[in-house]
RNA sequence: GCGCUCUUAGCUCAGCCGGAUAGAGCAACAGCCUUCUAAGCUGUGGGUCGGGCGUUCGAAUCGCCCAGAGCGCGCCA
């Protein structure tokens, strides 16, 4: 099906054509002035100045030619040269009827799907999640069902910080403290956890633990036998730490590579640069010269002087990896705004390296989560906070306004549990997504709990609302019908239905699950709206009755879909203590 | 020092390839549960869009200048 709004547009560009004008100012928008249309063009404003000619006159000679049309109400030229639009019920409510058995819910594929590599969750070896990594996680499995939802084929690798000094951290700090390597094999997460801080206090204070620490990475880098062996244990233990932490989440890898795993193309790349000549070799590491411009472009450090590879030719090897072996058309990373300038240095070598020809590679940078203070948020000790725990103490503030278990019929400890989860999850992600990415925000753990407005309970709660009056239909024979439109309220409901494919297409033009967000919270506020205005059940007529349910469908469907794209369930029903 | 980003209602933020009366949420205030879940709905108040200059018929949006904030700038990742 085509949308109503690509209808719109595909009538509106005829037109243009026929009259000889530009057809790129031939597209509508959502009207400014809901009083005064539906839908808008601002095109003959932009038409009138590249042809020095007055607007109104080109506004009303492409209106005049729109009214002839017959799914169209009225049209009218406004102000400075405004076309404003409206449709007719009948051709909003044969397309909310075309929505509804569309099983994409009006949104097209792409014609051209790209194979799109998804780096994002950055996890650590040896270090638990905290709520740094919350947000790449979440705005990053946002992205990928959202490319993967417009018809792309999307590969999410998770890139696991797994080869880099710390590693020479850890294993220093055992062998200070243990003598050797012996007892690596028990030791557990939080053990682990544990000779990481430690490590990461004494490399500060102490240089030479510092210079212990970097000899050993590169031996390890470079195959020692006894320190691969134990590096294998410190990765897989946290490996599955890590994907505990995921599955809550919800964000899926199809890959769980690491920066291990880029070695052998690390040295690839080192000849392949040695080879065009453009690295060198400086204070005893390889590097690379970037060309200058007004802004500071440190050289890209291949090599260290101790040997040791670093991070940005990991980064380079593994696009490398990406384009031969996944075959990525695009390569999106969803990584902390902070290292922009890394992804552009990394970037820039890729290209002069020929290694990635064609191939779009897209930093996405979002904001730090901050403290009241407005600096990245730390707890009162100092310390980053364990994303379990801030999912906990959300999870708590859910479970106190639920009923207890066993109080409703079929809601058992489990089931609860589940809904708590679910609830408490969407106000943690919403809370993330709603805003734009790249924007950070003040951490409040109130906001975390929230349920009232612009968050993600509400939207939950819309959809409980609806399936509330599907369950009652369904237990009275109550069929749904054909859509049909008279009361403003159900115009309004239907319009912003007709809006989810372009929520859905800028969404993922732009990167920004936030469109979605704000898209499905709109959704969510408009029905609530008619909610109360038009009753479903006990509506005047069956065939009002009928049409109306299968409106309130359709808008659950959409929701659900809206919900999903941000990586948020729907409960069935939403409980609450009495 | 150089560069990037930002400054919109009391608070948190949308809007920004120029367009009509600058929008939400929270907070405040006033209403709405004998009718589909009140985690809801309706209404009210609240703004020199950081400041200035410029481009334009028209600027929160584009350009320049200034002020303030955040972030980043070779061997951590």
């Amino acid at each position: 099906m085509l949308s109503l709004e690509k209808q719109l547009n595909e009538k509106i560009k005829n037109i243009f054509k026929t009259s000889g004008f530009d057809e790129k100012f031939a597209f509508v928008k959502p009207s400014d002035r809901p009083d005064l249309s539906d839908f808008q063009c601002n095109g003959a404003l932009a038409l009138a100045k590249s042809l020095k000619q007055n607007p109104r006159e080109i506004g009303q000679k492409i209106a005049d030619e729109l009214a002839d049309d017959n799914d169209i109400e009225t049209v009218s030229v406004d102000g400075p040269g405004f076309i404003n639009i409206k449709l007719k019920n009948e051709f909003v409510a044969q397309n909310m009827n075309e929505m509804a058995v569309d099983s994409r819910l009006g949104c097209a594929k792409t014609k051209n799907p790209k194979t799109v590599v998804m780096d994002f969750g950055g996890p650590n070896v040896a270090k638990a999640l905290h709520v740094g990594h919350l947000r790449s996680a979440v705005i990053g499995e946002s992205i990928r069902r959202i490319i993967d939802f417009l018809g792309n084929k999307v590969i999410s690798d998770v890139h696991f910080g797994d080869w880099g000094t710390p590693m020479g951290m850890i294993l220093s700090q055992i062998i200070f403290e243990d003598g050797d390597l012996s007892k690596v094999e028990t030791y557990d997460i939080e053990a682990i956890s544990a000779f990481y801080k430690k490590a990461n206090v004494r490399c500060k204070e102490d240089e030479k633990a510092a210079e212990t620490a970097r000899l050993i990475t590169a031996e390890l880098q470079n195959g020692n036998k006894e320190y691969v062996k134990a590096w294998k244990h410190l990765r897989a233990v946290s490996v599955n730490a890590v994907k505990e932490n995921y599955d809550e989440l919800d964000a899926h890898f199809d890959l769980w590579l690491g920066e291990s795993d880029a070695h052998e193309m690390c040295e690839k790349i080192v000849q392949i640069a040695k080879d065009k000549n453009i690295s060198e070799v400086d204070e005893g590491a390889t590097i690379i010269r970037l060309p200058e411009t007004n802004k500071p472009m440190p050289p890209v450090i291949l090599v260290k002087s101790d040997g040791g590879f670093g991070y940005q030719l990991t980064d380079i090897a593994t696009i490398k990896m990406r384009v031969d072996d996944l075959k990525a058309d695009e390569i999106i990373y969803v990584v902390d705004k902070r290292q922009s300038l890394h992804f552009e240095q990394v970037f820039q070598v890729a290209k002069m390296l020929s290694i990635a020809p064609d191939v779009n590679l897209k930093h996405v940078g979002f904001g730090t989560v901050n403290g009241a203070d407005g600096k990245p948020f730390k707890t009162r000790d100092g310390g980053v906070m364990n994303l379990k725990d801030l999912i906990e103490m959300s999870k708590n503030k859910v479970r106190s306004s639920m009923p207890k278990p066993d109080e409703v019929e079929g809601y058992g400890k489990a089931e609860i549990e589940k809904l708590v989860s679910e609830v408490a999850m969407a106000a943690i992600k919403f809370q993330d997504l709603k805003n734009t990415a790249a924007s950070g925000y003040i951490f409040d753990l109130e906001d975390f709990a929230k349920f009232d407005g612009k968050t993600g309970p509400y939207i939950q709660y819309a959809i409980a609302r609806i399936n509330s009056i599907l369950r009652k239909a369904d237990e009275s024979g109550a069929i749904q019908g054909k859509i049909i439109i008279f009361e403003n309220d159900e115009r309004t409901l239907a319009l912003k239905l007709a809006g989810f494919e372009n929520a859905v297409l800028r969404a993922g033009i732009d990167k920004e699950p936030s469109i979605i967000a704000d898209y499905a919270y709109s959704l969510a506020q408009i029905f609530s709206s008619f909610y109360n205005t038009c009753p479903i059940m006990s509506a005047e007529n069956e065939q009002v009755k009928a049409s109306r349910l299968k409106l309130a469908a359709l808008v659950r469907d959409v929701l659900k879909q809206a919900l999903y794209l941000l990586g948020i369930k729907a409960p069935e029903k939403m409980l609450k203590a009495n």
